[in-house]
DNA sequence: TTGGAATGTCAACAAGACTGACATAAAATA
DNA sequence: TATTTTATGTCAGTCTTGTTGACATTCCAA
């Protein structure tokens, strides 16, 4: 696609193994950035990554099922399972089973949980703002570009989803 | 809060919560993407993501100490050093005492090590390389100013130094 | 020379992922 | 109606990877 300009004599100087073995070190160690403060809220609490995932996403839709939260972390059912029982035990999740399939059980944060959903997300927004800010829109726009385009397409799929479900 | 504008005309929309909440998502998803290659060739092995992460970064600092590679890595003496003895028991390591210092081990790759270094980073490349061919050099240019901008300060040091010894 | 600091190893444990087997209930279908 | 499929939950066991604690070795400086 854009590929560095069309065909006439541009460089791809971008795309060299330098280049992308740099763009692989800088993920790294901004995945480890991007977690961190997060991670320290969380290990005051008895609580995990695995916690703040379940809490994140039940927030951003709340009545999802497990099925479907399921698909979007992509862990097993018994590794969820786990998570949303001391979640559940502790108040901070609910699930009520479906009116329409009673199979399925639905789930919402409580008013503890969604205080927790807003300290940890404060702190993960706080950290993005400051990157946001430093580095300007268009460096945030090709941000969200090369990450798009990084993801697996089932989840570039769950993710545009839940990003047009947003606004 | 990041609500629209400042006085000077210039437009803070892409610091909203929504943009900033659509770029956590981003991360999440794409830091899937990003270690889903190298994941599923160390699954058919006996290793994990650890050991991907020692291997690369003996890889780029071939000598270095264990302590050194503490510090990237950000984990425990203890957990790095059951990883090393695997590779090194299997013979993707090698360990030689410091001559200066006989109380450091300098750390390198052995032929079979380096073979396994590549063959995880070429899948890893190669969906860097079709991302970022995919977005465009602009976009990269912005991907890496974000990331940078992102990581704790400590590993924006230790980022820039491997960085800047690679060409 | 002696004691502290740096470096690395071994042992034990916990979180969180996995697989596999099985149970239950409800929905869908033959 | 009978059977199969789907959605969910649970138990048991394993693996990776993180943790702390205890300890040995080596270096260096008081």
């Amino acid at each position: 696609m854009a590929d560095g300009r069309t065909g006439h004599g541009e460089s791809l100087l971008y795309l060299t193994d330098e280049q992308l073995r740099q763009g692989i070190e800088a993920m790294f160690f901004a995945y480890r950035g991007f977690t961190a403060d997060p991670d320290r809220i969380l290990g005051d609490l008895a609580y995990g990554r695995a916690h703040h995932r379940a809490v994140h996403f039940i927030n951003r839709a709340p009545g999802t099922t497990v099925n479907n939260l399921l698909n979007i972390l992509g862990v097993t059912k018994q590794s969820l399972n786990r998570v949303l029982r001391t979640l559940i035990e502790d108040g901070l999740v609910e699930s009520h089973v479906g009116k329409a399939d009673k199979r399925e059980r639905h789930l919402y944060l409580t008013e503890a949980g969604a205080a927790l959903e807003q300290r940890l997300s404060d702190a993960q927004r706080a950290r993005m703002r400051a990157a946001f800010r430093d580095a300007g829109p268009e460096a945030v726009a090709g941000f969200r570009t090369v990450l798009e385009a990084m993801m697996d397409s089932e989840l570039r799929g769950a993710y545009t989803r839940l990003k047009e479900s947003g606004t």
